[in-house]
DNA sequence: CCCATATCGTTCGTGTACGTACGATGACAC
DNA sequence: GTGTCATCGTACGTACACGAACGATATGGG
């Protein structure tokens, strides 16, 4: 017992001095976050029912389904995107005609975004997909897990 | 009771049959994920102390901080990245001169990365603001529930 | 020994994601 | 009205993340 103090003269690295444990990347909020995203998205690509799609873009035509009409800006921050992130996106949507745009009428530095009839049936089949890729994601954890997992992340956020 | 059987002939786009909740964009686990690791880079950039460190470049260094010399491949495998995103985040770390690296001696095919003394010297400062970052991204939540959350992260992973 | 197979690192292309800076427009105070 | 300030969309640069393809090297079976 008293050798056990006597030998703290040479503390490896991953000592914990005081209570907390030892600072180990893999058990960082930050790594465990990148990783458990990085699967997520994994299996969104390959269960959605189209590969090019990405979940970005997903998320954006899922909304102008619910809202039809929407400022860009006004996506951006409804879907959670930075405007630089939402030029990009809406442009590659609008690329492959799965959306639409026109000015506002009434504010001219604004553009509004729609689904264009291609869109609307695309997005139309993709969401039928999305509970199987949630279901599929959050499948190593039971019901009450996963109710947690969602509501404890929806809160840090 | 029966009026109720007889409207649903025309369910809005929200509708949920059976008793699963609606499909909302929201509530999916994907989606929370990108947000949270979005708010949780954030705070990284912020606050570890060095704004042109990533969170990627950091838990490379701090994997190299720990092993003292490895293979690309191998680091990668520990972190969690692709050996072509492995390369970017080496590259730079070469760079900024905080890597080295020298063939492996035994097998040609590799390449054994260790840290310099200026990588060494970065990355203990960086651990001491580890802590802070990690505390600060899980704020919101009460201690049991920030156990719970890595808890349940470490095992969709 | 030699060939098939696997591993390691690189390169290329695509798609997020963000910071910064910029011009155009709108809103408001004066 | 005019000037100031905020907002919207764009442009550019950097960094992650992955798939695909490639050359070089190891390794095991015959």
């Amino acid at each position: 017992m008293r050798s056990n103090v006597a030998k703290k003269q040479h503390e490896p690295k991953t000592a914990s001095s005081a209570a907390s444990r030892p600072y180990r990347i893999e058990d960082q909020i930050g790594y465990l976050l990148r990783r458990a995203h990085q699967r997520a998205s994994s299996i969104f690509q390959s269960g959605i029912g189209d590969p090019n799609i990405t979940p970005t873009q997903y998320s954006s035509l899922a909304k102008l389904d619910e809202y039809t009409e929407l400022s860009q800006n006004l996506l951006g921050r409804l879907v959670g995107m930075d405007k630089a992130t939402m030029q990009g996106v809406v442009r590659r949507l609008k690329e492959r005609g799965l959306v639409d745009s026109r000015p506002d009428p009434g504010d001219a530095r604004r553009t509004l975004l729609s689904l264009t009839t291609e869109g609307q049936k695309l997005v139309g089949k993709l969401m039928l997909n999305g509970p199987a890729v949630s279901r599929e994601t959050l499948k190593p954890l039971n019901a009450q897990e996963q109710k947690q997992l969602l509501d404890l992340l929806s809160r840090i956020i």
